[in-house]
DNA sequence: CGAACCTCTGAATCTCACG
DNA sequence: GCGTGAGATTCAGAGGTTC
């Protein structure tokens, strides 16, 4: 069996594939401590979900006063930054003992971690080669209006070290999967919900469930058919049902028994012809919404401009925030364009106009420049 | 130093003007002394681009410019890290000092140097709000076909720490601008080019020039017209030209002499919108309180009157001081929406409706009515 | 059976002026 | 500084129910 040959050859190198690894296992434990008792050098790629710790305060409201069940898993907790570096610095150092040189790992967090991981990658030699966002179509809103939606997380993707080359990255792949342009460093994925939420119950069964289309495009751009995919916090198991799809070989690494059943039970019910189905959502593009405050935000129209409707009959300035004000009304183009007219509604792209030497242009030509520079 | 002193007591006894801050001018020097000779809690925002020359493969760069022998070594390669941080760690330290309580700082950057700079964001008790990320819509592609196209850059937003709230986010002028949705935490902005992008007579005059519409969104997100951003990286100026344009006040900072002068002839060009065009959507917010009584008092609505929830589920009587009484409770507005509803909050502003002719309104017209007469 | 409407949920560091 | 209470705040998508 080739198996048995390939054994013999590894054993002979000295290599990984001869050591017993645990493939396509899940193994209950410490992350650290397994990956110490694994052979080193003996695996292609580590992607790891670390905890983010996140510092979560009081509970959180809807504005329909509905609460927001947060991550509040005590694996989640630590007691101070410099704890978290401790536990990073320590993981990280196992990962890449257990790494093969050639080897590249990705790590996924948001600000509250991110920014601490990353330095340590660095501290540790490993080569950052891409930082890539998942930009989130459907994230979580910002209930309080305090902020930014919180509508992506960050993915670090790094070498064993700057001049340890030969890493597997599939660049035709990727190039085809996005309509045969350059795969781009923001990826958008749309959060894991609906069927494939995995239930424990009623409840979810993991607070932090990843989709699996992210792992598709992971797996798909940096592991080759066969390859080895360790995950040190496996939780319930995305990775290896995206590599069971995918044909390439897993070690899950995970504590908590409730987690491990779940993933076991998934992973049995995965099966490599589904994998189609994961780039299901790849290539699909609507017409990206380009909101009026772009236009002025960009310079294309400036604060104080004043618009008119094609005859002339009303008037409004634009401001700052994108807004306009006529005499008797403030609002979007939309708003005030219905406003002025006694309308019950009004396109405000096709209803406005700029005036440009003398004549009237519809504010839409700007729009449809920034859709034509897009292409 | 006298001068710093003396500046830090005026900033204890009084506003801005009175501090001697050189708005909006150009202090050329090393950005550390510079701030440091600045009084300390006097700006409003900083925004920063440093420098991250650190990680080229040939010619490694200290963020003095010197460059850094036996680039391939990992220990020189480390040494270089550590220098970076340490010039970070002085730099922040430096803008956290002039930085107000209610302020906050904003910093630009690629996986090369961001994880490093928000690291010790964190370290220095920075509270970061949002990772922003800046999606070019027209990014460099990788023309070796190695990783994916480099699309994107990072911006931290963070305030001086986690307890001091006050700082400013223009949450509707956001909304307004992103055609009525909450603005999220990835930008689509092109790259600075074409006729913006400024010449030294052929050559670019500066190797990283920010877009304007980029600085446009950071400001109008978080300042108010008036406020004083410094910028201590200031290059070709693209943060004072926007500060200008939006009625802000700047204080650049810039070591080179040849940046300067592109940035002041930019700066000269740039002209202010007028006061009616730098008005924006505030949101409620901002709106001076109307107490609920007010509106019994004008008799807008009659004491004994009823109000109802939108779908009738709840009724209470509204009482001669201006509070309810409903089946159960007693209070304003707002206590007894929430006590109905068993809800720990509600704004009964938006909860409450008034009848008229089978028709309910919410008892917030009222009050928008009274918005109105004040202008 | 489809359209319309309602309900639920997601890695979230989510208020602030006034006394 | 701290407690109190007014009052501000949500988007996309999945899935279920009603008509």
């Amino acid at each position: 069996m080739a198996e048995t040959k390939n054994a013999a050859k590894a054993a002979a190198k000295g290599s990984a594939s001869a050591m017993n690894l645990p493939l396509d296992r899940i193994v209950q434990g410490d992350c650290i401590e397994v990956m110490n008792a694994l052979p080193e050098k003996s695996v292609d790629v580590i992607f790891a979900d670390p905890p983010y710790n996140m510092q979560l305060k009081d509970t959180l409201h809807r504005p329909d006063n509905s609460k927001v069940d947060g991550v509040h898993d005590a694996w989640d907790k630590f007691s101070s930054f410099s704890a978290y570096d401790d536990f990073t610095t320590r993981w990280l150092a196992a990962a890449r003992r257990v790494l093969k040189d050639t080897g590249t790992i990705w790590v996924i967090g948001s600000y509250h971690n991110i920014f601490r991981v990353g330095a340590e990658l660095q501290n540790q030699d490993f080569w950052i080669l891409n930082d890539i966002i998942w930009r989130k179509s459907n994230p979580m809103p910002n209930f309080r209006g305090t902020r930014f939606t919180n509508a992506h997380e960050t993915l670090i993707w790094a070498a064993k070290s700057a001049d340890k080359g030969g890493y597997t990255f599939n660049y035709d792949a990727m190039k085809s999967m996005n309509d045969d342009t350059q795969m781009r460093s923001d990826w958008v994925i749309p959060i894991c919900s609906g069927k494939e939420r995995l239930k424990d119950g009623e409840k979810k069964a993991h607070a932090t469930q990843k989709p699996e289309a992210l792992l598709y495009r992971v797996l798909m751009s940096s592991t080759k058919p066969g390859d080895v995919i360790l995950d040190p916090f496996f939780g319930t198991g995305t990775t290896g049902a995206v590599a069971k799809k995918l044909g390439r070989h897993f070690i899950g690494i995970e504590r908590e028994t409730d987690y491990i059943k779940v993933a076991q039970a998934r992973i049995a019910d995965a099966s490599p012809a589904d994998a189609e189905a994961l780039g299901y959502n790849e290539g699909k593009r609507a017409q990206p919404r380009v909101p009026f405050g772009t236009l002025v935000e960009r310079g294309m129209i400036t604060p104080g401009t004043t618009l008119y409707d094609s005859h002339r009959r009303f008037a409004a300035r634009v401001r700052t925030d994108g807004t306009l004000v006529a005499a008797d009304s403030k609002g979007s183009i939309h708003q005030v364009g219905a406003s002025v007219q006694g309308a019950p509604a009004c396109n405000g792209w096709t209803f406005w106009h700029v005036e440009k030497k003398g004549q009237l242009y519809p504010i839409d030509v700007f729009r449809q420049q920034i859709w034509a520079e897009m292409h």
